[in-house]
DNA sequence: TATTGTTATACTCTATAACTATA
DNA sequence: TATAGTTATAGAGTATAACAATA
């Protein structure tokens, strides 16, 4: 069993990563929706209509505590609950048009946002991080689930 | 190298960042701490004691809702209420042992995660997500603050 | 009996409004 | 009166336990 003890490099990384963290938390006024919520909506975008139970675990978070989330979201007009044919116990959510727009404007926003800051970066700093994404995307998929 | 164009890479950086988010709340077992909470301790260790009122406007968060953040890290065991001397109305919050114990562990524990993931990554990925950290830092303290 | 989802209850986190104590 | 902080109250978000409906 080998234990080495992670370099600076990693801390440096734990550190700034955090900091990205609460950056991306502040800049989005999405205070008004949860992370949880809104993760939920972007993949009901891109897979469609899903079972609240395979919402539930695929977010991390209870079943009872999914359907409160998805309670949360039908009431604002974001999702609706449909049925499936052949088994009545089954809820499947499905986005609504209001859910989709949200989704537009937020990424709208977002990339805004993010512009501005980039813009008053010095070009070498923003073409490094430019040229990070796919690597942190693949980091991010590593991540746990 | 960037060859697309700047507004496509900002799109997708803004994606990217969004999944990082994702990544880093589930690779932290900060469920049992809200951000906002490992925040201020944070704050606290590199500022030492500071006015509720100052913790609150810096964190961004209301004076009633700092009072109550800070009544459950003192609870806790993480920090503590001090008066100042002269000025009877303040009340000055500082980190315990336990606080900053805390802060070690789940720097540890952070570190220890990120650099299981990072082991896993092809080796010049891995180079640019490292290469990125400055910039990254300097996106990120660009933030509102 | 097993699966799907909801209801009941409790705790964290955060807000606004009203309040107390001190300056 | 102004400032510093707390208390009262409410809603979002999430958990566990108990429940109902369907398979």
């Amino acid at each position: 069993m080998t234990v080495t003890s992670p370099d600076t490099d990693v801390r440096d990384l734990a550190a700034t990563l955090e900091r990205v963290v609460t950056m991306v938390r502040r800049m989005m006024p999405s205070q008004a929706m949860s992370l949880t919520s809104v993760s939920v909506l972007r993949s009901l975008e891109s897979a469609g209509p899903t079972r609240l139970t395979e919402l539930a675990s695929s977010q991390g978070v209870t079943q009872p505590g999914m359907t409160q989330l998805v309670t949360r979201l039908e009431r604002d007009g974001y999702v609706e609950r449909r049925s499936q044919h052949g088994d009545a116990r089954v809820v499947l959510v499905g986005l609504t048009e209001a859910g989709e727009e949200f989704l537009r404007q937020r990424r709208e926003l977002r990339t805004q946002r993010l512009d501005d800051l980039l813009r008053t970066l010095p070009a070498d700093d923003r073409s490094r991080i430019l040229d990070a994404i796919p690597a942190l995307t693949m980091l991010a998929s590593l991540g746990p689930q």
